[in-house]
DNA sequence: AGCTATTCATAAGT
DNA sequence: TACTTATGAATAGCT
């Protein structure tokens, strides 16, 4: 819609390229925005330039509202989705988690595109037989999760894996108080052994005692 | 552009407004698609509809790398704003944590809309200054997170609750066998103190003898 | 779902 | 980068 038709393929002169990228982009936001205003919608637009610079857009009030009652509507899909996936089969939910885990780890929680790609190949895969039967209403759910993490930004993600690392760090702790205490115990058992003359190993002695509370780590 | 000007506001007449919702959307996902194919950008595209269904749509490759680069670029402002948020006067990263996990906690990892609503009013709180401060540079970044959670879905927040299910479980576990470590030298000590005809606190028993390993609970 | 009169978006030029 | 304008595209109202 200019002087004169504009085939649609990749623009090569560079700077009409840009030209036309800027003018297009403020097109389509304008459109987006419209379309929001006109049809009671919400509408998010996400643009990245070759160049690599962020665009973005949102509309409409209420997404969240909508969106839950949307993956209330699809809770069946939701559970149908999560026996699928804990098929052996296709790989256990609980292998992916191990994966996740070992990804975490390995990255330092400094969690690496590659590693993610990698994750998510496994996931379609995993999840591959179930999209094929029934592609329409898992897509829909695969975009109501999609849509939920772009609301639930965005430090979400970054808070989740500082709360797994803290969680870790806690584990860690613990184990090494475990530690700690075995060895106080067999000392003691050793020492109590000299003393009576016999033997006990740590896992056999009963609990007659009342439990001490300990100082837990934090 | 057609027969009339169309102010943009809300259609009333609701059949109207469903057959504008399905011509302007139509539309506008054509725009995209000529925007990415013209200027080789990437673009995506999510809308609602009032009634909540969802439609989607996206083009362009490499997206992911693109915003892997985007991100390495902004590395200094994610390290400006992990700072900021740690910041006692605005609420501390630490606070902000405990907040997260209280939610899951609450929710019993079903995280629930309203909750994550009102975190995320928190997490807008915290950052507000930060925000105001370089607002630019900081919402290219918050778009690049969100942009990068469109891109890492669908299953990840859910695997990740699940981890930290899992880890909050083996927590639980391991401070079980504390107390029960614990429980049991309490006892050995007592029985200890009878037969030595002297007291000996837990906590003041010295290292000597090397540590147990214990079969320690996955 | 189609049809067109119109308005709108924008390619090229400045 | 911003403005202008001829022209192609999108679409509002109608069927």
């Amino acid at each position: 819609m200019g002087r004169k038709k504009l085939e649609i393929k990749r623009i090569e002169n560079k700077s009409s390229r840009q030209v036309t990228f800027s003018k297009r982009r403020n097109g389509l936001i304008e459109k987006a925005r419209q379309l929001s205003v006109l049809c009671d919608a919400s509408v998010a637009l996400l643009v990245v330039s070759a160049s690599g610079k962020l665009y973005n857009f949102s509309a409409g009030d209420n997404l969240v509202k909508i969106l839950d009652r949307y993956g209330k509507q699809h809770a069946d899909d939701l559970k149908a989705l999560d026996l699928q996936s804990k098929a052996p089969k296709y790989g256990s939910h609980h292998e992916l988690l191990e994966l996740v885990e070992s990804k975490l780890v390995e990255s330092n929680s400094d969690v690496s595109v590659d590693s993610l790609v990698q994750l998510e190949d496994h996931l379609e895969t995993a999840l591959s037989v179930t999209r094929a039967r029934k592609v329409r209403s898992l897509q829909n759910l695969f975009f109501f999760l999609t849509f939920r993490a772009l609301i639930f930004n965005p430090l979400q993600t970054e808070l989740m894996l500082k709360l797994v690392d803290s969680l870790k760090e806690k584990e860690k702790l613990l184990k090494e108080e475990n530690q700690g205490l075995a060895s106080q115990m067999e000392k003691n058992n050793l020492a109590g052994a000299e003393a009576d003359k016999m033997e006990m190993s740590p896992g056999q002695i009963s609990d007659i005692n009342r439990p001490v509370t300990l100082r837990l780590l934090y």
